[in-house]
DNA sequence: GCCAGCTAGTTGAGGATGTCAAGGTTCCAC
DNA sequence: GTGGAACCTTGACATCCTCAACTAGCTGGC
């Protein structure tokens, strides 16, 4: 649980509104981007999560999406309708295992690429203004 | 239109996977406070949109939301019910323009401070890297 | 061995968000 | 005036999300 900082200093809170407003518009961009593939941003992070060599079983998409399983039903088939993904029975006959296609894991590779790419915003900083940045968000993840 | 730099140096492919991991949990704690307001994002979104002395119209509220008219509608209806916002009919009658009621302004309020409080990684930050945060955002955003 | 209770996944109901097409009012330019 | 444009709403449909109820399968204690 990622607690607020209601009464943080007005350096922070700029620094906050910045990243903001960067992330909106990337949020935007992305979208755009995922429509030319014919996906909702649910159903590409679902594909993103589904590394190749690690199947992995509903229940456990679930906890790394964030949402009930029931959910994760719905999403599983439109995405297992389109020929991305496979469910597989797995040694405790209860659990289904999700594993890519051949198709899946081509469009997977789009959509990793598509997420990884920084916004121009970053990618046309200065060298040194990337590094100061990544440092600076490396330590305020560390926590 | 944000694009995307496909290929950026590895740096900014560092710089902005934090970026979006840090975007992904606050926007988790976020949408967790918002339960408790009762909103959803697009509702807490329109109210901080809706500022108390400049009534928009509707059609200025889908702009700014970037969605269709349509999905305006039902969004406002669920606000209106709710008793936070008022429909007004505008000199031009075709323009409905949205007004906030005594508990919809009180309630934008907390909306605005959630939505402004950094979550706190950066407010942990020292502050030399809270500043040099913002102003290597402000460069970014720049553009 | 057997059964009570747990786990995994699905189904169905219901709500919010989003698109699109169609329609009603109102305005404006000619 | 009248035709077309602008603004909003409505209805149809898809997705995402939750919850409650259900089925199938596993497991531990007796």
């Amino acid at each position: 649980m990622t607690s607020l900082a209601t009464s943080a200093p007005p350096v922070a809170r700029e620094a906050w509104k910045l990243l903001f407003e960067l992330a909106r518009t990337k949020h935007r961009s992305l979208t755009a981007a995922l429509v030319e593939l014919e996906l909702t941003a649910v159903q590409a992070h679902a594909l993103r999560l589904l590394e190749p060599e690690r199947p992995l079983a509903m229940s456990e998409l679930a906890d790394v999406l964030h949402c009930h399983a029931s959910n994760v039903t719905g999403i599983v088939d439109r995405l297992e309708a389109r020929g991305l993904v496979e469910r597989r029975a797995g040694r405790d006959r209860r659990v289904k295992t999700l594993a890519l296609t051949k198709d899946g894991g081509r469009l997977r590779e789009r959509v990793v690429e598509l997420l990884a790419a920084p916004p121009l915003e970053i990618a046309g900083l200065p060298a040194a203004d990337q590094r100061a940045l990544r440092d600076i968000l490396a330590r305020a993840l560390q926590r």
